[in-house]
DNA sequence: ACTGGCACTCGGACCGGTGGAGTGCCAGGG
DNA sequence: CCCTGGCACTCCACCGGTCCGAGTGCCAGT
């Protein structure tokens, strides 16, 4: 195990690179953190630190950059969430309250976040199969056709027009909306299947085709709208990303729009606590020099989607964790009051 | 006004400049293009096209680029529209009819569209206010809380919320939303207003105030969501901008997540027709180096909403306008079928 | 009106020298 | 045993100078 010392030579390169963006030399860390060492000895740990994987030389004499482990050991060990201020908690109060309806919430919150961090905002649209159901509606467009409503709690709609076999009367809907809302109304996406297994058999013959269609297409609506939806800002912060832009900068664009590669990859942080993935622990190559800090939200104590930012590896862990933990709680609270 | 030969060198040097992303001088003229004269007199020909200010010089004893007036010539007289390939117009035709629904369609053009120009595409979602309503439905969640629904022609569906002052009886709903459908289905949003201004005066005196709150969300809706949505998609072609990269670059990503500027550049485009806005032509600052290329789309005769691209100034023109035209006639199709 | 020739300009590439920051190593001291 | 100061070494970034070529403007000649 590395020594305390060592730890605290490590925490210091990380925030001195951070801050400058430049390799970080033994004589400029004892300049700027009283490690009451000289530097020669810094450099002793230095070369311990690099043997051992958590630190590298862009090119020999010249100083050290952190490596994906060595930001790992920081986040993991060294770095706390730095709690944001109070007017900066006051302003993402006032900025979210303003919010009319889902899409407004999650624009903003998209918008708050990155202007928070400086960095790219994800932030996923509530999910259906975790959420609860509100109200299930049908409409008869047409005699042979209807369009099936889905309401959250969180305020999330989704219509689906389903093509009916036969005429399907107005009488016959009226009864399939009320037995079905009696059966769903309050529970959970997730449960809704089993809920509503039996109801064909409950209806007249000629119905139960048409309700068997109505049945599958809701289903399908659950399973299909796995497939989320997500919104993405602050892409300009990228411009901030390094000096070398081309190379750099266009594989993280192509990832990002690639919503697939981006929910698979909020999908795999945790559900309660943040995640932070870092660099190549991110799997998809052209986020090799990125970290994704994510964390769920939800408007009770369950997580309904997941927000969270990309940047380079080089970010501000703590400030950056410290506002995505803080966004989300206010989503959460904003989400709940609706 | 300019001789035939010298809008020819003009022509030409758009082309080389378009291809090569270099300054183009009169030599290398003379060897491309068979101008049937000598470089002499092509620098000639260029000492007056740049007087007159169609080209310039980045500095003495460089080759010229074309000015945002000399692609504006060169647009409005010198170029046609590019046809598409029968290949790409297969492919557009295949990746459309592909979609499931609105949202689908609007998200598969967007790629289709960046693919195709490799340029970042910007997508409107039809508007309301000249769609047509297929249905209205009122939904009532709590006793004195409904749910409005509109769906347009288009296959868009747009949500709100209604707290009402008092108690309002499933009957009065159900009366409000036979004759509110009676009233406007099949016609245009943009005439609501006037069709159901006095429908309040038809009801039972304890009910007027509620059917008012309702109307007025309906209205409301109809305006708020002039605020369009739209959609953007390739900006990772952002990167093949030019050489110097986080000047060029941030304003225009800048630009780009301020979707009421989109919005509103989309808007003065003519309904009808194409419309290139060229460099400073566009009046927001951030987009002073790139040119848009918009046309509207829709699923009949008639405009619901505009598509188009953004690149730099330096584009394929005929190609570009090419390809937004043929995608905004295979859109309006698949929207016209729906 | 076009052309060939010529002098001129200017930016970009190439080059070698220099300075400084940083390193590794080692011998000496607490 | 760990830390320190010293020293030689390395390598990049910067600077100034030179050279080259593409491109221009102008002019005299056809």
């Amino acid at each position: 195990m590395l020594s305390e010392r060592r730890l605290e030579v490590l925490r210091a390169i990380v925030q001195d690179y951070v801050g400058t963006e430049e390799p970080v030399g033994s004589k400029a860390l004892t300049e700027r953190h009283r490690l009451g060492v000289s530097p020669a000895t810094v450099r002793n740990d230095m070369a311990v630190l690099e043997e051992e994987g958590f630190i590298a030389q862009p090119h020999t004499s010249a100083g050290r950059i952190p490596t994906d482990k060595g930001y790992r050991l920081f986040v993991d060990k060294l770095a706390g969430v730095k709690p944001l201020s109070s007017p900066e908690r006051r302003a993402i109060q006032n900025f979210l309250d303003g919010a009319v309806d889902l899409d407004d919430v999650v624009g903003r919150t998209v918008r708050l976040l990155a202007q928070l961090t400086r960095q790219v905002a994800v932030v996923q649209y509530p999910s259906l199969t975790r959420s609860t159901v509100r109200h299930v509606e049908l409409l008869a467009l047409a005699p042979a056709r209807v369009m099936l409503v889905l309401i959250t709690d969180t305020g999330r709609v989704e219509q689906r027009l389903i093509d009916c076999q036969g005429p399907f009367g107005e009488a016959s809907l009226a009864d399939l909306r009320a037995r079905l809302n009696s059966r769903v109304v309050g529970r959970r996406f997730a449960d809704v299947p089993q809920l509503v297994q039996d109801l064909p058999d409950s209806f007249e013959q000629e119905d139960r085709g048409t309700v068997s269609t109505v049945l599958s297409v809701l289903l399908e609506t659950l399973v299909e709208e796995t497939e989320e939806r997500l919104v993405i800002g602050g892409t300009a912060n990228l411009t901030r990303f390094g000096h070398d832009f081309p190379l750099t900068i266009r594989p993280v664009l192509e990832a990002l729009e690639e919503h697939v590669v981006l929910l698979k990859l909020l999908g795999e942080a945790k559900d309660s606590g943040m995640t932070v993935r870092i660099g190549h622990e991110n799997a998809h190559e052209g986020l090799a020099s990125t970290s994704v800090v994510a964390v769920g939200y939800g408007s009770g104590d369950e997580a309904v989607a997941k927000l969270g930012v990309v940047g380079p590896t080089r970010m501000d862990y703590p400030g950056t964790m410290g506002a995505v933990r803080a966004v989300a709680r206010y989503v959460g609270q904003i989400l709940a009051e609706s």
